[in-house]
RNA sequence: GGCGCCAUCGCCAAGUGGUAAGGCCGGAGCCUGCAAAGCUUCUAUCCCCAGUUCAAAUCUGGGUGGCGCCUCCA
């Protein structure tokens, strides 16, 4: 396996910290709201990364947070009129409801910020004890990023004085522009949690390194875990303070990898409320299956960012289309696990830092060469034992392929649509064993009028939506 | 202003020193009653300039053009 490690930026054999396992930790989501393509493609890349490091033999330990405490969700439950809970337990059933939609399976552990206050606290206790961290008066905690020589050593920032001064507002008790809560005074009574160093709530920042040092760590290694991963903007400063607070409250550097995923824009613009373009996965999921995003979504290389586009999406379905139309050439075989070169070629092409766009070339190959054989014989018993081994690797590894390969091609269409359909489809049928083709075409127009393409097989004759 | 990323066929997109993968679209053909699907086949020298090298899309320098982070953010 090989990874970019967006840190030393540059790709390095990866070596894990303990023989054949994998801690891996990833920053999930703070719960405020549905979840949009970016949360989808952060999960898709993880996601896809674990089944790739299993598939090498590694036993992974995929972790993916959970905030649930932040100003934000403070503010939503106030506009809403809710608890805090209701608010973040909706968004993290939705969180989950739409990352299952994608194929994308559920984290071994996924800590959440009010579980982990204990750990929070630990950690805080730790840095004021090394001198790392200190109280203001008005009662807040922050580290002292003075205090840390390898400070900056994450994003590669250099730091300057001058331009950081200008552009953070300095809350007048800090000791240096950079420093950040670790816990804030809070007493307005809006949400605030006890803790050794008064009322308040933890930083932002705080939560990662704890539930990592709680969940994941082993003090004797030299890294709290192997890969720390996330989207691209949270490289500084939440990585670099992460980073920090697990470097001087413990003995060991944060993560050995670091892995940042490209961002999703959305028609050439960067996805923001405020541009009134977000897309959320659900609304996504209303037109296009599941399956269909996830192949879309994960199609370019996870670092590259990510343009998102509907006629995009559409090309990248035909793609997959292809993939389909070979397992129903297939249906009804079992799989019989063998080893071919497709499969050996797959796998080595994900363990190069995940390239799916070679991976992606490899499944169209195979699949042409499959179709071209059973062209050529369809009842080549070979082909057909290696394509099922083929497409079951596919499915366990990339997370695509999983549908009935007919209802795949139906979606969208309710009962009463497919019975009219299947109507009709006989009735052509019937004219056209009388070699009335007048009669068979003008009911295929009227098939196609209804948004489907019919394609007749030695099988039957199937049908499939338009687009 | 500081730090960083990117620029490959009409579109999407690999390749990062050894002579340009794959997909979509389009053309031609095979198959088909006709279609659809499938198969075959055709289509780029890599933003510009200079340099290093036997050899560069790939390295270096300089342009031009996009974009990201520096404030919450996947």
């Amino acid at each position: 396996m090989y990874i970019y490690d967006s840190v030393k930026k540059e790709k390095l054999k990866f070596k894990s910290l303990k023989p054949k396992q994998v801690s891996l930790y990833v920053c999930g989501p703070t719960v405020y709201d549905d979840a949009h393509l970016g949360h989808a493609k952060s999960a898709l890349v993880f996601d896809l990364l674990k089944r790739v490091l299993s598939h090498d033999n590694y036993k992974v330990t995929y972790a993916r947070n959970i905030t649930d405490v932040d100003d934000k969700i403070i503010k939503k439950a106030q506009e809403q009129n809710k608890s805090i809970k209701e608010i973040t337990d909706t968004y993290t059933t939705a969180y989950h409801r739409d990352m299952s939609a994608l194929g994308i399976q559920a984290p071994d552990i996924e800590p959440r910020a009010t579980e982990s206050f204990e750990a929070m606290h630990e950690m805080i206790s730790a840095l004021i004890n090394k001198g790392h961290a200190y109280a203001t008066p008005a009662g807040d905690v922050y580290f002292d990023t003075a205090s840390d020589k390898n400070y900056l050593s994450i994003s590669g920032r250099v730091q300057n004085e001058e331009d950081t001064q200008s552009r953070v507002e300095s809350s007048g008790q800090k000791k240096n522009a950079t420093d950040f809560a670790l816990w804030k005074s809070v007493s307005d009574g809006s949400l605030t949690f006890s803790s050794p160093f008064g009322e308040g709530r933890p930083g932002w920042h705080l939560e990662c390194s704890a539930m990592i040092e709680k969940h994941l760590s082993d003090q004797d290694e030299a890294y709290a875990v192997d890969i720390h991963g996330g989207g691209a903007d949270l490289l500084f400063p939440h990585h670099e303070n992460e980073a920090a607070q697990t470097r001087c409250s413990s003995n060991h550097e944060l993560a050995r990898y670091w892995m940042h995923n490209g961002f999703v824009n959305i028609d050439g613009e960067k996805m923001s409320k405020s541009l009134g373009n977000s897309f959320f996965i659900k609304d996504a999921l209303k037109s296009y299956d599941g399956e269909v995003l996830r192949f879309y979504l994960l199609s370019v290389h996870y670092r590259s960012n990510f343009n998102f586009n509907e006629d995009d999406l559409l090309s990248s379905k035909k793609r997959l289309d292809k993939l389909y139309r070979l397992k129903k050439r297939l249906f009804g075989l079992k799989v019989v696990e063998e080893k071919t070169s497709f499969i050996e070629a797959l796998k080595e092409t994900l363990s190069d830092d995940m390239n799916v766009s070679k991976a992606y070339a490899l499944i169209d190959e195979m699949v042409s060469d499959i179709n071209e054989k059973l062209d050529a014989n369809p009842k080549d018993k070979v082909a057909k034992r290696e394509a099922t081994s083929n497409l079951a690797l596919v499915e366990s590894l990339l997370g695509f392929g999983l549908n009935n390969p007919f209802e795949y091609f139906q979606h969208g269409f309710d009962t009463t649509i497919k019975t009219t359909i299947n109507d009709l489809i006989l009735q052509r049928n019937e004219a056209k064993k009388e070699k009335n083709f007048e009669r068979s075409d003008s009911i295929r127009d009227e098939i196609l009028a209804l948004g489907v393409n019919i394609m007749d097989t030695p099988e039957g004759t199937f049908w499939e939506a338009k687009e």
